[in-house]
DNA sequence: ATCGTAGTTGAGCAATCACTCAAGTTAGAA
DNA sequence: TTCTAACTTGAGTGATTGCTCAACTACGAT
């Protein structure tokens, strides 16, 4: 085994994140990338394949701290529907922090690519269904828990979620002040709570 | 005054804004453009300027229509209120019909353009805006008819329902099922529907 | 019929695109 | 020390990009 590689793959891997996020995958060129990454042409293709392959890790690693954020917020709440309402809520700072960008980059994927790239477009579907998934596990346990009613049909209610948070981050790019984000995310939190069955015990 | 251009303007930014809805702007190449308008480049720059300029025209092309069509739901039914229901619903069927796109070309090109195409981008942005405001007009309509209590702010409504149909188009852009959006639509509408005020006469 | 103006055409421009590869560099194995 | 396999480098590939422009065509006015 002689010579290890100078670039750290994780690092350079998010800094695709960065780069591809903010710029979209057909306004981003390998120039940028060389930038981005401070990699040479050769090394980019020789570690990353070609700039589709390179595109679709970066949406890989994306999904994976998109779906540990919501996990985070699920953990540090007792219940199901309380864990849903903070992370909705914890959406509402999208315009306070320092972001590559406020919509989703699955999102973003999802709406800039046709046909001509369905692969990635279809991993990007997949990386979606994969969060709605959640979403709907999420309302099963608060169902089984007592939390929500079981007139409710938790696959329709995760499906509505994905629909309100793809609507938030996508309506959190306009130029809005902060304010009336956080004012909607309230909205779309209050909604989440008020599904909690008022006969519930805890 | 000597001799009328072969195309048909109205028609020529119609076909454009097929292909932008479609494919969004960086995707798409001028060749692609001749072969939709079916005009050489000569005649294409005689006629739009430039790429940009070409796109900005069919964004407020299909803003103008994207407002008619509101509208028309609108005028269709007696109360605003059930107006924004109805069109809640149509936006359902975006699977049903044969359609270039079924997010909002708005939103994708809000969410495709970054600072270096900054002028496009506000420009998507003012047009999202102005839906907004007919939003916001119509749950004050409503308002004023008695139709929605005076506890409820129009604008922050006008946002969320924005917000909501941001989403819906995004999520139907997705490889859903026709029945899972119409019920989304539904469950959309229905809010609409739920803040009418029950002491209201009509 | 002639003229002038506006629209059309398509070959072709410089710039950029994604990508390659031969030459050079580095480090562990022998 | 020498060898060798993995990694880096950057000049350079052909293809495509957005766009131009000189030649050409069509048509109303005179």
């Amino acid at each position: 085994m002689p010579r290890q590689p100078l670039y750290d793959r994780q690092h350079a891997l998010d800094q695709a994140v960065q780069l591809f996020w903010e710029q979209g995958f057909h306004a981003t060129s390998i120039k940028d990338v060389e930038r981005a990454l401070d990699m040479r042409p050769g090394s980019i293709y020789g570690a990353f394949g070609n700039k589709v392959r390179l595109f679709q890790a970066a949406l890989d690693r994306y999904a994976e701290q998109g779906l540990a954020e919501l996990d985070a917020q699920l953990q540090a709440h007792a219940s199901p529907l309380a864990g849903l309402a903070a992370y909705l809520r914890s959406l509402g700072g999208l315009r306070d922090r320092q972001m590559p960008c406020r919509a989703c980059m699955l999102v973003k994927s999802l709406l800039e690519l046709n046909e001509r790239d369905d692969a990635t477009r279809r991993q990007a579907d997949q990386l979606l269904a994969a969060m709605e998934s959640r979403f709907v596990a999420c309302f099963e346990a608060a169902r089984t828990a007592g939390e929500l009613s079981a007139a409710h049909d938790p696959r329709r209610l995760g499906r509505r979620l994905q629909a309100q948070v793809m609507g938030m981050r996508a309506y959190a790019q306009r130029d809005v002040d902060a304010a009336a984000l956080h004012q909607l995310a309230e909205d779309m939190a209050g909604s989440v709570e008020t599904l909690r069955d008022p006969s519930a015990d805890s």
